[in-house]
DNA sequence: ATTCCACCGGAATAGCGGGATA
DNA sequence: TATCCCGCTATTCCGGTGGAAT
């Protein structure tokens, strides 16, 4: 049933990609002047998750650096690397420039390295750029003449809001690129693209491959993990091809696993937030903060129990309801049983 | 309209852990 | 080994704001 499980993976990189060719030729020449060593100040990519962001820039600097072998490539994830020194770091890392640079080093000091020591083109992609909390960063990039700066984020308005005024005002300029959710039926032949790669042949139908495309709802991250699921199950269970009805049995199993994995990144603390708002629904914040202080051993103080809600928020693990005052939280609804209001994430949990 | 309250989120500050250095 | 320095997390402080009460 499975020729090749890695194909199958959501972050494998495919041969080709489907259904961008318009966001491809418009980076591509973007960063053509690159190629021929001159400076580019860089580029947004925006649209929401699963919709071939991270994707297509990979493969356009996989191109760029085939084609000159002396243009650096960097790809970044902002999300885990949010701080001006971690991105620094990586950066130095990744050029080969970290001789005599620790942990410990001063982050002027890294990115005094890298505005004299680099000496070929770098283009750097940071994914999730809207999670950079110093933005100092993106100046220290900025003003660097062989850097260039793909940035990802969901919404691009919501991105120049988010800037201090000093780096807005130097990349507000810089050319946007929108990236839509993929259509049914995009998205069920990018599926049949990796299907053919990595599933025997006729395992899997192409009615088939659209029910999967449906329950992804516009996300080829998504997609791509369900099918994985249905060609696992397939296999255990020696099946010959895959029927409508296995992937509707999967689709619930696979939804949970996705959930499963956004919640083992969660620290003790925030799982009790989420936890209160799953068993109590929605409340606001000196409710929920009182509730939070009862069940935790050593309760954190109420403003970085904001600040794990926030943060929660991103991940649309919770959604907030009102501003200032009148705000309140609750549970996202993937995460409550719709049959009954029974919690996904329960009192099951035991914490330390 | 004014005052009070609950809450939001930015900024400054403190404490901790880990690698570097003497 | 003791000490220093840095980054990171958590805490404290505080100005600002919407809504309710007076």
């Amino acid at each position: 049933m499975i020729r090749d499980k890695t194909v199958l993976q959501a972050d494998s990189q495919p041969s080709e990609i489907l259904h961008r060719h318009e966001q491809i030729n418009y980076l591509s020449e973007i960063l053509r002047p690159v190629v021929d060593g001159e400076r580019v100040d860089g580029a947004l990519l925006y649209g929401p998750t699963g919709a071939g962001k991270t994707c297509t820039s990979k493969f356009i600097l996989e191109r760029l650096s085939d084609e000159r072998a002396d243009v650096q490539t960097a790809h970044l994830d902002c999300w885990n690397n949010a701080t001006r020194p971690a991105i620094l770091h990586r950066l130095v890392e990744t050029v080969g420039l970290q001789r005599g640079l620790t942990r410990s080093t001063p982050a002027d000091d890294v990115s005094k390295r890298l505005q004299d020591d680099l000496e070929t083109p770098l283009v750097v992609i940071l994914d999730e750029a809207d999670q950079i909390e110093d933005q100092q960063v993106l100046y220290d990039l900025y003003r660097n003449p062989l850097v260039t700066m793909v940035l990802i984020a969901n919404d691009d308005e919501e991105f120049f809001a988010g800037l201090e005024s000093r780096v807005n005002s130097r990349l507000i300029t810089i050319p946007r690129i929108q990236f839509r959710k993929y259509t049914d039926a995009e998205l069920t032949e990018i599926l049949a693209h990796r299907a053919d790669a990595g599933l025997a042949d006729d395992a899997i139908q192409r009615d088939a491959l659209a029910v999967i495309a449906d329950a992804a709802a516009g996300d080829a991250r998504v997609a791509i993990g369900i099918l994985r699921n249905v060609a696992e199950r397939a296999q255990r269970e020696g099946l010959e091809r895959i029927t409508g009805e296995v992937i509707l049995s999967v689709v619930d199993v696979a939804r949970k696993e996705v959930r499963q994995q956004t919640l083992s990144s969660l620290n003790t603390h925030q799982r009790v937030l989420l936890e209160i708002l799953c068993e109590h629904g929605q409340m606001g914040m000196g409710d929920l903060y009182s509730r939070y202080e009862d069940r935790v051993e050593n309760p954190r103080s109420e403003r970085m129990v904001r600040k794990h809600l926030a943060k929660m928020a991103h991940y649309d693990l919770i959604e907030t309801e009102g501003e200032k005052s009148g705000r309140e939280y609750r549970a996202a609804n993937a995460l409550v049983d719709p049959r009954g209001g029974k919690q996904v994430i329960g009192p099951g949990y035991r914490l330390e």
